[in-house]
DNA sequence: CTTGACATTCTACAGGTTGTCGAATATTAT
DNA sequence: ATAATATTCGACAACCTGTAGAATGTCAAG
């Protein structure tokens, strides 16, 4: 199905994919230094310590990692576990695209879920069920 | 809880505000000349004409609107319901989080389901045995 | 066929974002 | 002090959206 909607590069992305892939390498590790990760991103591309360092910089000034300083030189590490940077961004852009239409989004939730990982469907209605009855309790 | 992850001003959004407001009208309208649109969004605020004519434009080079030829006016509509929009964008969105973390994802589905209409939760339950069963049926 | 009114397209800018770095500066180790 | 290393600054290109005036096209009335 090549006959997708389509409007920027990067459509609704939080991240640029260097800011992703650096935040990625992060994840991965735990930690590193900027030279650390600068490395093994060059291991795949051409890039420039700088580069890295300047994203590196911007993330941090976007709450997404954090800086610390080691042992003459500072430390990175993602400000967010994946599952919890996953779990608040998706949050953002679900109520975007609820505003627009729940329904739709709710299929193409289903439908996205099952192409990519079916398994995770009855993971998922353990999710509702728990919710379900979580909102029960508050009533 | 102000303590929320945030980017720009318009994260993981594929269409600007102005876009947005315009395809709202469109599909609230079902069609529209340009002038029309313009009325409708100047009521609002302040706005010159050219200004949504252009972004109508844009929206047709992006695919998400179609312009056709009416008595000597263009008349623009939506290329896609509100709803096959949802569907469509959240699937690429919805991708490109899965990345990240599927289960983080799914957790934040539900949370946010379950803020902005509990109700919903039902018929996602129902969505997803019916996938389900989908599934089952091409195995 | 000329003129006006209205429709459409062009061109352009501001301000924001990401990717990209070199140059300047600061820090540390020798 | 000096050389090596780390960090920060300032910039540019390439896009995106919002914004709109200027230029151009179209068509009907006189």
């Amino acid at each position: 199905m090549e006959n997708t909607i389509r409007s920027k590069d990067n459509p609704g992305k939080i991240l640029g994919r260097l800011e992703q892939e650096i935040l990625e390498v992060l994840w991965a590790r735990g930690e590193a230094t900027g030279k650390a990760v600068f490395s093994e991103i060059k291991g795949t591309r051409e890039i420039a310590l700088t580069t890295v360092l300047t994203v590196l910089e911007r993330l941090c000034k976007k709450g997404f990692v954090k800086r610390t300083k080691g042992d003459s030189v500072y430390i990175f590490s993602p400000a967010y576990t994946k599952e919890g940077f996953a779990k608040e961004v998706s949050g953002e852009v679900l109520r975007g695209i609820f505003e627009i239409s729940r329904s739709g989004a709710c299929a193409s939730f289903v439908d996205t879920l099952a192409d990519t990982d079916p398994v995770e469907l009855d993971r998922l209605s353990v999710l509702i069920e728990k919710k379900k009855k979580e909102l029960e309790r508050k009533r």
